[in-house]
DNA sequence: CTGTTAGCGCTTTCAT
DNA sequence: ATGAAAGCGCTAACAG
């Protein structure tokens, strides 16, 4: 089942079948109507491959991620490929679970695919793999890891916005006590939302005493927080590096017998779907997925008309409040080890 | 950048080229080494589609699922893809959404892009986009949902074994009141484990007395769980269709100051990620994605080999026991409304 | 063991 | 507006 057949039994020739199905505007009406007839009669589909090779335009897009496992991903994903195939695109997902020898392996792969564009959301990217992908003019697009530059576009999300609006929130609730749990330091976006949450704090003259490193992930979280509750003194309300982070607080803090948010009030970060649904439910910061695929795909999308210049955007997250965050203690964690009102 | 470049520099044909790239065995060690080298110093990448055109084969495979933001898909997409990309396939990932619509855009972006196979993961699909494939040869396996037959296979999860395993271990902790949250009953696979539900109950002589439905997701389970404790009468245990469902009982429970397990005991099924870092841990019925993407992968690969016959294959679940579960309280919750210790 | 060559299914000039 | 024909990059007989 091909073209030539349809165009057989539409009585003309391949040419004006394929300019038929790809709607130029140069065909009669009878015919294109003929020839659509030929199409639903026979079931034909046309060989995407094909199409690619002769066109030289692969219609698929890369996508590559980090850790498909952290819900944030999925929600990605999910509202990239929404976009993509409205517009008529295809997407190549790839997950390279952290690991610089998966990352290149992804990379031969859309390589290989001949990909129109390559969205590269992971936080870390070997130099080299990216000039791989520019020697041969594929556009590509950056979440917060990348510069503008020619055929690459940058989306910047606010980290710094975030983590103030959610500092403001915490400090409006009269906590001066504020730790936070960092995602993995070799990872540059973690780096960047610890930096951020160290720069809040000292812009508002509060000491930034508490601070651990998780891993992104829900065990991390519940051991970084296990650490801080370990310590002499502990702190009123716990920012975490992103949501799953914040999960995996909650867990420990419950476990040390302490509530959330009476004892201690947390927020997280990112907003993925299951915060809504945490015992409490999560406060935190929206970043939201739909917004980051949409700004994505667009990017790629338009980039070579652009004349491929590349161009920044900016996401801002937002602040969600929920059940987690509420007044400070009375007594504040301090005063586990301060006789109470000294002064 | 083409396989004629490398023969070129090579000085070889175009033929011992393509021989070289697929480990051809009738190629002499010497022109081998020579025509590597070469591909090494062009950076060359075989074009993946050129390929498919030539051989016929598209080293792609399909992979159709309902449900992205459910953390049971994204496991197996991830274990699925591992495989694939071990196998030196590549995975077309579909979401449907549950909707019939993208569902039917699904099939026709797989038959466009001439997977060898695709795995359909859903609980429900169209008689007549199955049909789509099978006379266009493609080899299926279906999770649950389909029957073995020519070039078609079926992974059947014994969800009999899995809800049985869950009622012996609250029975075996003293509970007769058990109740059930279903998943929406428009799915087959929903609707199967809620009848091994009642039929496991009535095989032990225990009423069937709680069964709400949910929607498998969190919010679902939250109203569901809602509705069962604000009957008369309440159960002391509660087995959910999936872990998301579980989840959103238990912070419906929560919500009604009860404990889990001391008040009320709760079981998921699926044994997704989160569910170990739940508060209290979700004691559940693990069904393996990897197992599952494995056995799936392996069905599709090698149905061509088995002359296209198509089998039945068997996975298990298995019960994980963590903190959600513990005995039945002494008075039970129907006693409530019971004077207790009458007899 | 290696080269020659005819496709694979579609797009795209270039004529007409 | 339509058709003829030359690729696109690779594979797979078929020779040798």
């Amino acid at each position: 089942m091909n073209i030539k057949e349809v165009a057989r039994r539409a009585r003309v020739s391949t040419a004006t079948v394929s300019r038929t199905i790809n709607g130029s505007d140069k065909v009669t009406p009878e015919t294109k109507e003929r020839v659509q007839r030929a199409i639903e009669e026979l079931g034909f589909y046309p060989n995407t491959w094909a199409r690619a090779l002769g066109s030289g335009r692969s219609s698929l897009y890369g996508l590559i991620i980090s850790d498909i496992t952290n819900p944030f991903f999925p929600e990605l994903v999910k509202s990239f490929e929404d976009i993509a195939v409205q517009n008529g695109q295809e997407v190549l997902v790839a997950n390279t679970n952290y690991d610089p020898v998966r990352m290149e392996v992804c990379v031969r792969r859309m390589l290989q695919r001949k990909v129109d564009g390559v969205a590269i959301m992971t936080s870390e990217m070997d130099a080299r793999l990216i000039t791989e992908f520019q020697s041969r003019d594929i556009p590509l697009v950056f979440l917060d890891t990348g510069k503008a530059e020619k055929l690459t576009s940058n989306l910047v999300v606010d980290y710094a916005a975030g983590v103030d609006a959610a500092v403001e929130h915490i400090v409006g609730l009269g906590h001066t006590a504020i730790a936070f749990i960092a995602g993995p330091m070799m990872l540059r976006s973690a780096r960047v939302r610890r930096e951020a949450f160290v720069g809040c704090l000292k812009r508002r003259g509060i000491g930034a005493d508490w601070i651990e490193e998780g891993n992104h992930q829900v065990d991390g979280g519940h051991d970084a927080m296990a650490r801080l509750l370990g310590r002499k003194t502990r702190p009123t309300a716990v920012l975490a590096s992103n949501d799953m982070t914040a999960i995996g607080a909650l867990g420990a803090i419950h476990e040390h017998g302490l509530r959330v948010p009476e004892d201690i009030s947390i927020v997280g970060f990112d907003d993925i779907q299951i915060s809504a649904f945490t015992q409490p439910a999560l406060t935190t910061v929206r970043l939201s997925r739909e917004e980051i695929a949409r700004v994505a795909f667009r990017a790629l999308y338009s980039i070579r008309q652009d004349g491929g210049k590349g161009a920044e955007y900016g996401v801002k997250p937002a602040l969600v409040v929920r059940r987690s965050t509420g007044r400070a203690p009375r007594t504040a964690g301090k005063a586990e080890r301060e006789p109470a009102l000294v002064s």
